[in-house]
RNA sequence: GGCGACGUGGCCGAGUGGUGAGGCAAGGGUCUGCAAAACCCUGUACCCGGGUUCGAUUCCCGGCGUCGCCUCCA
């Protein structure tokens, strides 16, 4: 496979640290507040980078951390007027909502910046040993100039870098290009004890010391957000390599940004679209879909025109696996995996990858309408949609349970719940549609209809399916 | 100011030095009681100006435009 690195900007042929295994960590929430919809994508991207990975037949270790002690953090309790637990609780809870909604596997390991402290600490001592940070009032700071290579994953100079040119009140740097790794306790902050007293630990110095305790030295891959790049990934770097684990990461994976009205989405500014209520408005399926719709790499503008789109591309993708109930076990049509496959190994091109799908479906279509089985077809779909995440869940009734059985009612049925009663005026529509009476026929199929559910009618019988 | 990305048909979005991926939308048709789904047909696009070339949307140079990073940010 072919990965584009942020670390030399080169497309690079990918070999694991060790055959077989794939070690990744990606930058995942700080949870601060609800996320919005620019974190839906690199959660999905890197979820597919894995499911590709495992596809191939990697042994993968997928670690996603959870930053629940930050600045940012401490802010919004202090404006909401709630304790930090309470927002951290609160993100925490709508981003694994959001996470699972979308079809997003868990992570192996998921570890807390608040559990691994004292990994922190051990780090930050390594570095002052090393000549490669120094305590000033209870801070620490990583010594930028004492690491030759800053700069080369974001392809800065030092002395083009305006960061840092002002220093905060109370901080004490020797150097302004110098960043915190341990921030000093102010009141009702929390804090943990340390060599320099209480304090908590500076968001870069998290990711390296929780990805080299999982992962090690030299992993695989690292990925995040492309306004990740700089400062954060670079501090990493440099925090990990003058810490003695070099190299710290051999891939670095960054994906695009999520643009709205021609603007980055930012927590900071408040400039976003909801990605909860997003996903509530469009669909799962459709929001995953839009994210999959361009390549990974590149910026995308949310609009609510393409997840319109994405909405009626999703029901293309399902309605052709509809056709075929059941589990198919064939093997997969070699030309498509083939295809399929090559679009993923060049940088993961996932919109080609897309694309080699729907050739698929409109192929695997003609085949079932010409009254061929298809199943080389159906079986090259479920390989490619598992890969990609993007299955149909199991229609679930629950939520119209109620208005489905007053249907069944209102027709004279038995209630019986959920899908007999769906299958029960179903059989009561065929007998209708067998005497003509297409006025019964109709009630029951936009009585249903209404209620969210869609009746097909197939050579083959009927079809329903959630709308 | 420094570094970087991008500009493809109504919309979205791949890709390539040589008669146009894919999706959505639109029009026509087949099927169908009607609908839905599906299939078939219909689109000659690649910001502008130079250059290289037999030939450029694809390479080079210069513009213009949009965006990102340089401060917390996926």
């Amino acid at each position: 496979m072919r990965i584009f690195n942020t670390l030399g900007r080169t497309l690079q042929t990918f070999e694991p640290r060790e055959a077989g295994k794939v070690a990744m960590y990606v930058c995942g929430a700080t949870v601060q507040s609800r996320p919005h919809v620019g974190h839906g994508r690199y959660a999905v991207v890197f979820d597919v980078v894995r499911r590709y990975f495992e596809w191939l037949g990697y042994d993968v270790t997928y670690v996603r951390n959870i930053t629940d002690v930050d600045d940012k953090i401490i802010d919004a309790a202090g404006e909401m007027g709630v304790s930090i637990q309470e927002v951290v609780d609160m993100a925490d809870t709508a981003f694994h909502w959001a996470y699972d909604q979308l079809n997003v596997l868990p992570p192996d390991i998921e570890p807390r910046a608040t559990e691994h402290v004292a990994e922190m600490i051990e780090m930050i001592e390594r570095l002052i040993d090393r000549g490669h940070a120094y305590e000033a009032n209870g801070d620490v700071y990583f010594i930028v100039r004492s690491f030759p290579d800053y700069g080369s994953l974001s392809g800065r100079n030092i002395d083009d870098l305006r960061s840092g040119e002002r220093i905060e009140p109370g901080e004490h740097k020797r150097d302004p290009l110098d960043f915190a790794v341990w921030k000093a306790a102010k009141p009702g902050e929390p804090s943990w004890e340390s060599p320099w007293g209480p304090g908590r630990p500076g968001w870069h110095i998290e990711c390296s010391a929780m990805a080299h305790k999982y992962l090690g030295v030299g992993f695989d891959i690292h990925g995040g957000g492309h306004d990740l790049v700089f400062p954060h990934h670079e501090n990493e770097i440099a925090q990990a390599e003058a810490a003695g684990h070099v190299p710290f990461v051999n891939y670095w994976m960054h994906n695009g940004l999520l643009n709205l009205s021609g603007e980055k989405m930012s927590k900071s500014t408040g400039h976003v679209i909801d990605l909860v209520e997003g996903i509530e408005k469009y669909t799962p399926g459709a929001v995953r879909l839009f994210y999959l719709r361009t390549h990974y790499r590149k910026p995308v503008e949310f609009s609510e025109e393409a997840l319109i789109d994405a909405r009626a591309s999703l029901d293309r993708i399902w309605a052709f696996r509809r056709r075929v109930p059941g589990p198919v076990e064939d093997i997969p049509l070699a030309a498509a995996m083939d295809s399929f496959r090559e679009a993923m190994e060049d940088d993961l091109d996932n919109a080609g990858a897309l694309a080699v799908l729907f050739d698929v479906i409109r192929e695997g279509n003609r085949r079932l309408d010409a009254g061929e089985q298809a199943v080389p077809w159906v079986a090259a779909y479920e390989e490619i949609i598992t890969v990609l995440g993007l299955a149909e869940p199991a229609a679930a009734l629950d939520d119209v349970a109620d208005q489905v059985a007053s249907l069944a009612t209102d027709l004279g049925l038995k209630p019986v719940g959920g899908e007999s009663a769906i299958a029960a005026m179903i059989d009561l529509r065929a007998e209708a549609r067998g005497k003509k009476d297409w006025a019964t026929a109709d009630r029951i199929r936009d009585g249903l209809a209404a209620v969210g559910i869609v009746l097909e009618d197939t050579p083959d019988g009927v079809r329903w399916h959630r709308g």
